[in-house]
DNA sequence: GATGCTGACTGAACCGGATAAGCTGAGCCA
DNA sequence: TGGCTCAGCTTATCCGGTTCAGTCAGCATC
C-alpha cells in the first residue's frame, strides 16, 4: 500500500502543495470550500503528514524522551514506572506527541542518550526520573540546553524545571498517625540513600523523631528490592527491642516485609503495623491489605508531561508542586498490642 | 547551544556536504585521510545527523512502535510488560533504533494508531501484544502492509510474522508435576478467555485432564487482576470438594490466591499447592515463595525485536518459536496432605 | 600524445512538508 | 476606465540529510 503524500492530495484536489498545507493546518489562504474539499480528499485517501518532513521544516521532533536507568530485570517489579508512563503517554498522545523510551545502564549512558537525542533532533525535551543527590545529569542537561522536567525534588534540580511532591509532609503525617495509634518504636526501611527523595524522607523522619521525642525510631537502609526489604525486616524483627511499626519506602519492600513478619510468627497488625509508600494494587493483593501512602501516579505523569510541553513551548522553567501523597489506612495498621 | 548540521562539518573540513555524508557512513568516495579528518571534526563539534532528515531521504523512521492496550491504572501491576519492554529496548538501542510507545484504550484505537504511525512514517514496524482469538488487528495490519511481529500464538496470526512459546507444553509439564506429587483435584484460574494464549492453555489443560483422567480438574475464569484472582480462589476453596492444587495464569492472581488461602486458614503448601504462571520477583517476595512457570522475558522481548527488524529489512515473515516456559519448584508446592 | 581509467570530490536533485513572497482576477471606488 | 485592495491561490525556498551524475587531476597504456 503506497502511502500518500501531500503532493498526491494536491494533485487530486487540483491545487498546489502549498494550498493543501494551508488547508490542513487551518491557516488562512484558502477558501472554506476548497479547504473542505481538500480535507475530504485527505481523509479519503488516508493521508497523514510525514512526521519526518514536518520535523525537518518545523525544527521540532514532535516527541519527548524518557530514559530509564534501571537494570532490565528489576524495572518491572515496581508498578510505579508503568503507571507513570501511562499517565505521561495519555497526555502526550492527546496532543499528538510521541513518547520515545530508552533503557540505559547508568547515568553516563543516560547523558550520552540525551546528547544523541538532542543532536539527532529526535526529541523536543526529556523527563528525568530518579533524581539523585548531586545528580550529574542536571548540569549535563543545562549545558545541552535540552528542555527537561525533573520528576523529583524539591532541591537539587538546578535551573531545570521540576515537578515535586511533598514527601516530607506525607512522611510526617504517617508518623503522626502511627504515634496517635500508640506506636513509639517506629522503624523506617529506606530505599537507596543517594536518591533525592530518600534523602528528603530521611530528613523528615529525623525531624519528626526529634519533635516527638521518638528516641527509639530508627532508619535502616535497603535498595527498593523485595529481597533486601525482607532482609532488613528480618534484622529489625530479630532485635531485642523490635519495632511495633515499620514504614517502607516502597510497596515491594513492604510486601516482602509482611511475608517475613508472618514467616516469623508475628501477626500483622497485632504484633507489627506496616505502612507502604507508593500505594498500588499490590498493596491490596496481600492479607492483610497494606496501609499505604498513595497518590495518583498516572496523574503525576500527565502533570509532568504537561509541564514539559510548556517548557518546550518556551515557558519559564518553573518548579511545580504536585499532590501530596495521602495515607490510606487499611488492615496492616492498628494500635500496638501491649506486652 | 546551536546544534551543528552536516553543512557545518563540511564547511570546517573544506569539503562538500556529499563528501561528509560518504565519510560518516563509511561509503567509498573519499580518501582515508579526508575521512579521518571529517570524522575528527564531526566528533569535535558534536555532530549527530538529524533523524528527521535522515528519515526523510531514507524513507525509514529508525523507530519501531509498541501500542499497549491496557487501562492505565492496571498496566503496571504485572511485571511482564516492563520486562518485555526493557528487552525490546536493549535490542533496539544496540542497533540505533528508537522505541515509540503508546497506550491505547481498545483495539479500534490501537488500529488507528497503527494507521497514523504508518502514514506519518513514524515507525518502520510494530510489535503486537496480547493476541486475541479472531483479533481484528491482524487483518488491519495485513491490509496496511505495516511490518509487524505478533507476540503470541501459535495460530491466529494470519500472514504476519510471529514469536510464540509453547504454553501448551509448559502447562502439560506443570500438571504432570502436580500429579506426580499426588494431586488429583487440580484447578486452574485462567485469565481473560478471549486472549489467544489463555485459549491455548485451556485446550492443553483439557487435553491433559482427559489423558490422565483427572475428572475433578476444573478451570475457572478470571481477568488477570489480583482482585478477581482472589475472588476466584475464595470460590474454589469454599466448594465442598476443594482443590488441592491451583495453577494461576499469572503471578498477580497467584499472590492474591495465596493471601486468600492463608486468610481462610489454609496452609500453603500443606493444604493447598500453588503454581504461578509468569515467574517474577513478586513470586519470591511472598511466603512461601511461589513455584512458578518462568522464562526469560527480557530475552523474549529482545528476540521479538530482532525478528521484527529482520522483517522490516525484508526477510520473510516467519513464525519463530521462543523458549518454552519452565517450571521452577519453590515452597508453594508439595504432596497433598491426606485427609 | 590521444585515449581510457580510476580515485576523489563537487553540484544538484530529491525526500515531504511549511511558509514567505509573488501573482492573478474580482470587486470597489473615484 | 484606471488604480487600488484583498482574498485565494501558486511558486520558490528551506529544513538536513542521501545519492547520483558529473568534473577533473593524475596515471598508465598503446
Amino acid at each position: 500500500m503506497k502511502r500518500p503524500t501531500i503532493a498526491d492530495v494536491a494533485q487530486r484536489a487540483g491545487v498546489s502543495k502549498g494550498a493543501v498545507s494551508y488547508a490542513l493546518n487551518g491557516q488562512p489562504g484558502v477558501s472554506e470550500a476548497t479547504r473542505q474539499r481538500i480535507l475530504a480528499i485527505a481523509t479519503e485517501i488516508g493521508f497523514s503528514p510525514s512526521s519526518a518532513a514536518r520535523a525537518l521544516s518545523a525544527a521540532a521532533a514532535g516527541a519527548i524522551g524518557l530514559a530509564l536507568c534501571r537494570p532490565a530485570r528489576t524495572l518491572g517489579v515496581e508498578p510505579f514506572f508503568m503507571a507513570l508512563i501511562s499517565g505521561v503517554e495519555a497526555e502526550l498522545s492527546a496532543r499528538s506527541y510521541a513518547l520515545t523510551l530508552q533503557v540505559v545502564a547508568d547515568h553516563d549512558a543516560e547523558i550520552a542518550v540525551y546528547r544523541r537525542w538532542w543532536g539527532e533532533r529526535r526529541v523536543d525535551g526529556v523527563l528525568v526520573c530518579d533524581l539523585r543527590t548531586d545528580d550529574r545529569r542536571i548540569p549535563a542537561l543545562e549545558h545541552l540546553q535540552l528542555p527537561a522536567v525533573v520528576i523529583g525534588g524539591p532541591g537539587g534540580t538546578g535551573e531545570l524545571a521540576s515537578l515535586w511532591s511533598d514527601d516530607a509532609a506525607a512522611l510526617t503525617e504517617t508518623v503522626e498517625y502511627l504515634v496517635a495509634l500508640g506506636h513509639r518504636r517506629i522503624a523506617r526501611v529506606a530505599g537507596l540513600p543517594d536518591l533525592r527523595h530518600t534523602e528528603i524522607r530521611t530528613d523528615a523522619f529525623a525531624a519528626i523523631r526529634q519533635r516527638l521525642g521518638l528516641v527509639e525510631a530508627v532508619t535502616v537502609w535497603s535498595d527498593y528490592t523485595g529481597e533486601e526489604g525482607g532482609r532488613a525486616t528480618r534484622r529489625l524483627l530479630s532485635s531485642a527491642e523490635r519495632p511495633t511499626a515499620v514504614i517502607y519506602d516502597n510497596d515491594v519492600m513492604a510486601i516482602a516485609g509482611l511475608s517475613v513478619a508472618q514467616e516469623m510468627g508475628l501477626t500483622v497488625p497485632g504484633d507489627l503495623s506496616i505502612v507502604a509508600w507508593d500505594d498500588s494494587p499490590l498493596c491490596r493483593l496481600v492479607h492483610p491489605p497494606l496501609t499505604a501512602l498513595g497518590r495518583d501516579i498516572p496523574a503525576y505523569g500527565a502533570h509532568a508531561a504537561r509541564h514539559l510541553l510548556a517548557v518546550v513551548a518556551g515557558q519559564p522553567a518553573g518548579r511545580v508542586q504536585d499532590e501530596t501523597p495521602h495515607l490510606t489506612p487499611r488492615g496492616s495498621t492498628a494500635p500496638p498490642r501491649s506486652r
